[in-house]
RNA sequence: GGUUCCUUGGCCAAGUGGUAAGGCAUCAGACUGCAACUCUGUGAUCGCCAGUUCAAAUCUGGCAGGAACCUCCA
């Protein structure tokens, strides 16, 4: 049974797919105006992470995500640079597909875009206003939130609360300061025709009317960072009230933010870190391996420190894989069979809301027994075998990649040599091989 | 002001009612031709105060400190 915490209810929940064995899942992704931070790759890396653990028990998914290529941080950058909008959002939708990419995840089933969803957009604007959920003024459409009588269920905010232009300068156009913009007319860049005029859509329809358009219906997970739990979240279940009468999705799992040395990232302090950057530096395996080592809910501290504890205990794991692939080459054993029991209790760390802390305890605790096994004078190989194929595959939950040793036939000489020097105890013969294992990357 | 959440050994981090997992580091051993790897052992009463309970890190209240969000930042 996978558990899973849900911030709509605020409660640790039993997961229930809607159509059994099945999971439909939606990540809203990311403004494609700049390249992918570190900090993006966090729910990147979880989500990947939990469509593995889905698999791994067994139900099929479907993941879906979008990008939002149509934004005024875009069409400002566009001017700045004098180049279309287009140039800009294809550049970087390329770069944040290879951060994908690069980070090992699986490919998505579908990555819809909102100038590829105009239609549908302008087609869902339009039975809001024309139910009253929304209302035209001067070209701009907003969302009348007094229209629905549960706003505010998703992340537990009372209208007669919220500090209305806490933040934002407020728009005394709308009939409320917490109505929020479906279409705005725009003067500057690129714009779409519309009932309305012309302008192009807010922010918070286009992952509605995509759901809509490749679930056809209410979905098992809606993710995403918990700085969209409100408002973008929040509008979004507005807008599916208003029109589908359903709050889009049953679990709603939110990944907490990533600081940057104990602080917040951010383009003032110039102390942004780039996900291609990272990936280039410390390798995909390493990265992922660093940030499923805090539970997915909690805040996590990229920092070198921490970086380089990741490194060290990644190393250890990896390091005893390669040991005991080596040692049984040398035997020329092969089964494939794994020791159920540490698989199984990996999965049920993971299966409870992604505990993967824990589930890294598994891990060690079984890297433990490998490393004892293979110090015995008489080694079993079968078991040898089973600790390797079971830590192989709770790395592959992870999607932790790692390259798996070959031996050659030069390279079992090689350790022949080695060992029978030193049987013989002629030391200097045997460091010499030894120095060869070294440089191939053996010992 | 509102909402949600966090505070566990030097650092990181699980546990959320029955008397503190794990990792990194430290120190001490073992193994080894030497080294690396590996193995064993090594420390905390859980921010503070009060309450509920046979029993609390875990529930309740208060205090202190911190974080995110409150109209487009994952």
């Amino acid at each position: 049974m996978i558990r899973l915490y849900n911030s709509r209810t605020l409660k640790i929940e039993d997961f229930k797919s809607i159509k059994p064995g099945e999971v439909n899942m939606y990540v809203c992704g990311p403004t494609v105006y700049n390249h992918a931070h570190i900090g993006n790759a966090r729910p990147i890396i979880v989500f990947d992470t939990l469509r593995r653990v889905f698999e791994a028990e067994g139900y099929k998914v479907k993941f879906v995500s979008n990008y939002t290529d149509v934004d005024d941080k875009i069409i400002k950058k566009a001017l700045e640079e004098n180049v279309s909008e287009k140039d800009i959002t294809s550049r970087y939708i390329k770069a944040y597909e290879k951060v994908r990419e690069d980070l090992n995840t699986i490919k998505l089933d579908a990555a819809p875009k909102v100038t590829e969803t105009m239609d549908q957009i302008i087609e869902f604007i339009d039975i809001l206003v024309k139910n009253k959920n929304a209302y035209e003024i001067d070209g701009d459409v907003y969302f009348r939130v007094k229209s629905i009588d549960n706003y505010g269920q998703i992340s537990n905010q009372n209208l007669d609360e919220l500090q209305a232009g806490a933040r934002i300068e407020e728009n005394d156009k709308k009939e409320s300061p917490f109505d929020f913009a479906l279409w705005k007319k725009t003067a500057d860049g690129i714009k779409w025709d519309s009932p309305w005029g012309k302008g192009r859509p807010g922010w918070h329809t286009e992952c509605v009317v995509m759901i809509e358009d490749n679930f056809h219906g209410m979905i098992d997970i809606h993710g995403g960072g918990v700085d969209l739990k409100f408002p973008h979240h929040e509008n979004e279940v507005a807008q599916n009230m208003a029109v589908h009468h359903n709050h889009i999705a049953n679990y709603w799992i939110h990944n907490a933010m990533l600081n940057l040395n104990g602080g917040k990232m951010s383009k003032s302090l110039g102390n942004i870190s780039w996900a291609q950057d990272v990936i280039d530096k410390l390798g995909s395996s390493l990265v992922r391996w660093f940030m499923l080592s805090v539970h997915y809910r909690k805040e996590l501290n990229f920092s070198d420190e921490a970086i380089e504890t990741a490194k060290k205990e990644l190393d250890k794991v990896l390091m005893t894989l390669k040991n005991a692939m080596i040692k049984l080459q040398l035997n020329d054993y092969s089964g494939d069979d794994f020791d159920e029991e540490s698989y199984r209790s990996f999965l049920d760390q993971m299966d409870d809301d992604l505990n993967t802390p824990n589930a890294y305890t598994v891990i060690y605790d079984t890297i433990k027994k490998l490393n004892a096994s293979l110090r015995n004078k008489e080694i079993n190989f079968k078991e040898v075998g089973k600790y390797t194929n079971s830590v192989d595959k709770m790395l592959k939950v992870l999607g932790i990649k790692y390259e798996k040793v070959k031996l050659n036939q030069d390279d079992k000489d090689l350790f022949k040599s080695w060992n029978d020097a030193k049987g013989i105890k002629d030391f200097e013969k045997a460091d010499l091989f030894r120095q060869k294992l070294i440089e191939r990357g053996l010992l």
